[in-house]
DNA sequence: CTGAAAGCGCTTACAG
DNA sequence: CTGAAAGCGCTTACAG
């Protein structure tokens, strides 16, 4: 039924050994190239694709690699991340598998099933797998939500998010800020930490606390939001959890007859494309998700080839887009 | 290193055989409940994990479902299916394992390194691929983007959004349409779909030509195509590929200060959390994205385990939400 | 009710 | 330069 490497070698009349070092261009085995060429053809025309399965089983390798994403909601830019992390790493004939893990089942019933050559995950993993998964000759790559204390970790801080954005509004002259939080619970690890970007912000600038409201996306829950930012000394500068919580600050500014940015300014976060069709555009914190991305796919190649050198990480990730909204 | 079947076969004082029939559950064998109990709580003990590698390449078979996506940008659309599906899976003990293909390196590479069980794929596959695959025992599930002759197939008829958009103008009035088609080439498989929905739609009821115009995301773009439409018989209803292009309109119609919906009327598809947010906040079509994912993941099932009733296709799957644009 | 043994399709020392 | 053989960790007829 299936043709494996068996056929491929009776069909040229050398044995599985040859086919495999052949097919697997094994270094310090020399082949004629007669042969070589009787072989590969034969396998072409026969069209053998050799049993992952047999091979993970024997060398303990594969060359996939698994994505593990958290419980986040994807936007836009995390399909960004990952398209690029796959197109990057499949240059080096790797696969990237995705696996959305809703906190569901063990993430070692996966890895083990999947016996991909190394698993990548945009969080940190749990000790205990990680420790597993190396033990298993599988090679991690892990991220991270802060400033990480290991050199080697990616991490993307979040906090820094939070403090460009007061350091946009205070430059403009605003004193008094609020923070649009978001209401949806999956996103307060990264709310969390940029919240507390803000507040140090604030604290050193010498700016009074933030008064931090959380927004859905419906102009109500906005505009409740806005009352409660503009009753006693009013807020003027608001910073965003993302664009979309800023878009739904701007449509309750734009219904209580509010001028922005003159009597508000609001910042968001992401640069989505709609963005910049906001009336008025949006102002918001860009980040350089392709240099992120391939930093990780780097690091992915690194840790499976040790020759190769470790990429340096990316600095200046993140960067202001100044529209008409501050 | 690895915990083997073998060293819970040791350590429960039983061989091989019964400790995969029992971790398998094996039908039509009866195992003593204390064997059982044993050999369940030394695996446990040991952490034992059954080797996937092994088990595929001694059954052919995996808990994997391998879902191939084309090369679309990856909306919020998309993410709600494929989070829907997995977790719907996953419930029956399959795990989804999400490969972006951009069209790059043959499927056949990636299923035979994967050897899941099935393969869920969003657009129809090449005869040859879901061939081969079948061949190899492979559950094949696809879905077409038009009304499709196998009952089986499931389909989401692009077409039918495009119709819905226009009988919705008409029944508010309008006569001379827009169409406010995509720049994004990797979207024109479904806006070509769209397209002749809406021309279709035009013809039947009587009205003119629809002018489709290129929009991208900016309001020059939008305010260039908005001149085009409103140049002799003003075009008063226009019909957008997706929300974002629709707020593309809804910005250079603002900019150009006509009054929505009096002056024109605009409609969107999608839902997107954004849409409600717009002034005036947007008309779009929604579409039953669960329902849709319930059903491939159904499917997947069914195709599964030929004991299982085959799901019924989800019919009115669209559904126009009214708001003040139109 | 349970076990000994074959075999899935590879890779890789080890001989020649 | 090439081949015979072992073995990765399972499942599953086949015996008992």
């Amino acid at each position: 039924m299936r043709v494996t490497s068996a056929d491929v070698a009776r069909e040229s009349g050398v044995s599985r050994t040859t086919v495999s070092y052949v097919l697997n261009a094994k270094q310090g085995v020399v082949i004629t190239d007669a042969t070589r060429k009787r072989v590969l053809d034969t396998a072409a025309r026969l069209g053998y694709t050799p049993s992952a399965a047999a091979r993970a089983l024997r060398s303990g390798r594969s060359d996939l690699v698994l994505c593990v994403l958290p419980d986040w909601t994807v936007g836009p830019l995390l399909d960004s991340l990952i398209d690029h992390v796959t197109t990057s790493l499949h240059e080096h004939g790797l696969s990237v598998l995705v696996h959305i893990s809703r906190g569901s089942r063990p993430l070692t019933d996966l890895w083990r099933a999947v016996t991909p050559c190394a698993v990548l995950g945009l969080l940190p993993f749990a000790e205990q797998d990680a420790r597993a998964m190396t033990r298993a000759g599988i090679v991690v790559v892990d991220a991270a939500l802060d400033e990480d204390p290991h050199p080697q970790t990616f991490s993307v801080p979040q906090a820094a998010i939070g403090q460009l954005q007061v350091e946009h509004l205070a430059q403009r002259g605003h004193r008094v800020l609020a923070y649009a939080a978001p209401a949806d619970a999956r996103l307060s690890a990264f709310a969390e930490r940029r919240i507390s970007g803000v507040r140090a912000a604030c604290a050193r600038l010498g700016l009074p606390e933030p008064r931090v409201t959380e927004v859905e996306l419906t102009v109500g829950s906005a505009s409740a939001a806005l009352a409660a930012w503009r009753a006693d000394e009013p807020a003027t500068g608001v910073a965003a959890y993302n664009d979309e919580v800023a878009l739904a600050v701007l449509a309750a500014a734009h219904d209580q007859g509010l001028l922005v940015p003159q009597d508000l300014a609001v910042i968001g976060v992401d640069d989505i494309p709609v963005a910049r069709l906001a009336t008025p555009p949006l102002t918001t914190v860009w980040q350089a998700i392709d240099a992120q991305a391939e930093y990780l796919a780097q690091a992915v190649l690194a840790a499976l080839d040790p020759a190769r050198p470790r990429p340096t990480r990316p600095d200046d990730v993140f960067h202001v887009v100044t529209r008409a909204s501050t």
